[in-house]
DNA sequence: TCTGGGGTCCTAGGACCC
DNA sequence: TCTGGGGTCCTAGGACCC
C-alpha cells in the first residue's frame, strides 16, 4: 500500500459499443448490443442506453432481444477495437514506462515510475494527471474513459469501477478500510458467484464481513491460496505491481455450433481445423507449445478436456493435429456435441536458427490473422455451423452472397459511399449511409448479390482521423494503419470466410423497413 | 432462443524419483 | 517388506476475469 495514490486504472466506458457508435453516427444516443449474433450468442458490451433495459455482459443474446428489442445489435469488429486500443495504450505510455493491460480497453498505470507528477507526488497532483488523461483519450479517440487512482491495483479498479461511466475516484490512503466495509464481497477481485455462495452460508455477504471473520475461518472454508488472498483484499492490503507485459501462457481456439454436432466425421474435420487455427497463433507469436488440449461441450453444456504432453515444444500443425485426434478418440461425442476447442500449454520461445525466414512467416501470419481475425469473430458459430456445416467444404470454396453481409460490417457503394449494414435476410440487406464523420445517414436495400455493394474494411473513427491529419500522433509517429490509403478502401477480408448470422433488431432510425429485422437462416422476431 | 471466446490461477490425485 | 516423506511432473476439473 503507497501512502500516495500513484496507482490508475483506467477502464474504456462500454467499449466496443461506444466505438460502434463512434463510427455509426445514427446509433448516438441508442442502444447498442455487440456481441455473437448466432443462436446461441451472447452479449459482450451493451452501450449505457441499453443497460436502463437490464442487458448486460455475458447474457445470452435471446434474452437481451426479450428485454431490448429495438437495440441494433452488431457483430463485433476487433481488429477495429484493437486500433482504437493501441490508441490509447500508447496514451498510457505517455504517462510511464510501466503499463499493464488487461484487455483491450483497461490498464494499470504505475505513476511512481514515470515523470508524469510534475507537481509532486501528491493526491491532487495524481488527480490532476488522471483528468488530462481522461481529456486526451476523449480528443484522441472520441471516447470516455474512467479512472481510478489509489495506492493499490484492487483500489484503483474498485475506484475506476466507482467512477464509471465516465468519472474520476481517487481513493485517498488511511481511507481504504471504511470505504471497503461495507461493500459486497463481490467487490473483491477474485470473489465469483460460487466463492460468494460458499461465503453466504456462512454468514458473510460484505467486506467488513469477511474481515471481522479473520483468516482462520476464511482459509478454512475457501482454502489455502483463495483463503489468504482473499483476508488480505477484504484488509485492504496489496502490493502487488504492476507489470508491463507477460508472456502468453496458453493459446486455444474454440467454436461453438448452432447445432450439435453428432456425425463423428464433422467433429474430426473440425478438431483438425481448430488445430490449425491455433497453431497459426501460436506461430504468429513466435512461440512453440509442449501441451496438447482439447476441449468438449456436449448438448448438456458438461464440458472436458483431454491434454497430451509432448516430448519437447512444437510449432507443427501436423504434430498438434495428430495429438489432438488421438486425444478426440478417447471422447464418446455421441450424443451430441456444442463445442470444441484445441489449445497449446507449455509455452516455450520459439528458437529458430534461420531469423529471417522466421520474420518472414511471422509477417505473413501476421497479415492473414489481421484479414481473418474479424470473419472468425464475427460468428462463434464456428464455420461448421452445425450438423449441416461446411464440414466438406473447400478451401477457397465462394461463400453464399447472404453470407457476407455480416450486421456491423461496412460496405462501399460506387453511388452512395461508404455505410454499414444493418441486417439482411431473405435475399436482401439494408445498409445505411453514413461514416464516423458524416451525419446520420439514410437507410437503402439491395438484393444480396447485387454486385455494386462490395465490403469494406473499418472506417477511422473521426477522432482519429482528425489526429492524423493533424500530425503524427505521440512518439513513434507511425501512421495508424486505419488511415493508411492502401489499406483503407475495401478489404476483401471481411466477406473471406464469414459465417454471419444475418439479423439485426430494428437498428437506430424508424425507416428501416422490413429487412432491418428479417433474419437471414435464422428465426426472426 | 439458456448459456461466447480467450485467457489465468488453483487444487488434487497419481506416477515417479530420491 | 504393516508401510516415510518430500519434490516434481502430468492430468482433469473448476473458479474467475474481461
Amino acid at each position: 500500500m503507497r501512502s500516495v495514490p500513484t496507482i490508475l486504472h483506467l477502464d474504456m466506458d462500454a467499449f466496443f459499443a461506444a466505438v460502434e457508435q463512434a463510427a455509426k453516427p445514427s446509433l448516438r444516443g441508442k442502444p447498442v448490443i455487440v456481441g455473437g449474433l448466432g443462436p446461441r450468442g451472447v452479449v459482450s458490451t451493451a452501450s449505457y442506453e441499453a443497460r436502463i433495459f437490464g442487458v448486460h455482459s455475458a447474457m445470452p443474446m435471446g434474452q437481451a432481444r426479450r428485454l431490448c428489442p429495438n437495440a441494433a445489435y452488431l457483430a463485433p469488429r476487433f481488429s477495429l477495437y484493437r486500433d482504437v486500443s493501441e490508441a490509447v495504450m500508447e496514451i498510457l505510455g505517455g504517462l510511464s514506462p510501466l503499463v499493464e493491460p488487461l484487455s483491450l480497453d483497461e490498464a494499470f498505470v504505475d505513476l511512481e515510475a514515470g515523470d508524469a507528477l510534475t507537481e509532486g507526488s501528491s493526491s491532487q497532483a495524481a488527480r490532476a494527471v488522471g483528468e488530462r488523461l481522461r481529456k486526451t483519450i476523449q480528443e484522441t479517440t472520441g471516447l470516455s474513459g474512467s479512472v481510478g487512482l489509489a495506492g493499490s491495483k484492487m483500489l484503483a479498479k474498485i475506484a475506476s469501477e466507482e467512477a464509471k461511466p465516465d468519472g474520476l475516484i481517487v481513493i485517498e490512503p488511511g481511507t481504504e478500510r471504511d470505504l471497503l466495509s461495507p461493500m459486497s464481497v463481490r467487490t473483491l477481485p477474485g470473489v465469483g458467484p460460487a466463492t460468494a455462495e460458499v461465503l453466504r452460508r456462512a454468514g458473510i455477504t460484505t467486506v467488513g464481513e469477511t474481515v471481522e471473520a479473520g483468516e482462520d475461518e476464511l482459509l478454512r472454508l475457501l482454502g489455502r491460496a483463495h483463503g489468504t488472498s482473499l483476508y488480505a483484499m477484504a484488509n485492504g492490503w496489496d502490493d502487488r505491481p504492476v507489470i508491463a507485459e507477460r508472456d502468453a501462457k496458453s493459446v486455444s481456439v474454440e467454436d461453438t455450433f448452432d447445432v450439435d454436432l453428432t456425425d463423428r466425421a464433422l467433429v474430426q474435420a473440425h478438431v483438425a481445423r481448430l488445430a490449425d487455427r491455433c497453431v497459426e497463433r501460436l506461430r504468429a507469436a513466435g512461440r512453440s507449445g509442449r501441451t496438447v488440449v482439447i476441449k468438449v461441450r456436449s448438448y448438456d453444456f458438461s464440458t472436458l478436456t483431454r491434454s497430451e504432453t509432448l516430448r519437447g515444444p512444437t510449432d507443427d500443425a501436423g504434430v498438434v493435429r495428430e495429438a489432438a485426434a488421438r486425444l478426440l478418440d478417447t471422447v464418446d461425442t455421441t450424443a451430441g456435441v456444442r463445442l470444441l476447442g484445441v489449445g497449446v500449454s507449455g509455452l516455450a520461445d520459439f528458437t529458430q536458427e534461420d531469423l529471417f525466414a522466421q520474420a518472414q512467416a511471422e509477417e505473413q501470419q501476421r497479415a492473414h490473422e489481421h484479414q481473418r481475425a474479424d470473419a472468425e469473430s464475427a460468428d462463434g458459430t464456428g464455420p461448421g455451423g452445425g450438423a449441416t456445416g461446411d464440414g466438406h467444404a473447400e478451401e477457397g470454396e465462394p461463400v453464399p452472397a447472404d453470407r457476407r453481409w455480416i450486421p456491423g460490417r461496412d460496405v462501399h457503394h460506387p453511388d452512395h459511399g461508404y455505410g454499414w449494414v444493418q441486417g439482411s435476410g431473405l435475399g436482401r440487406v439494408t445498409v445505411r449511409f453514413e461514416t464516423p464523420g458524416s451525419p446520420p445517414g439514410r437507410v437503402r436495400t439491395y438484393g444480396v448479390d447485387d454486385p455494386a455493394l462490395e465490403p469494406a474494411g473499418p472506417q477511422p473513427l473521426a477522432a482519429m482521423a482528425r489526429q492524423e491529419r493533424a500530425g503524427p500522433l505521440g512518439r513513434t509517429g507511425e501512421p495508424s494503419q486505419l488511415s493508411d490509403p492502401a489499406i483503407r478502401p475495401k478489404s476483401r477480408s471481411d466477406a473471406d470466410e464469414d459465417d454471419g448470422e444475418a439479423e439485426v433488431g430494428g437498428a437506430a432510425g424508424g425507416e428501416d423497413g422490413a429487412d432491418a429485422s428479417a433474419g437471414g437462416g435464422t428465426s426472426s422476431p
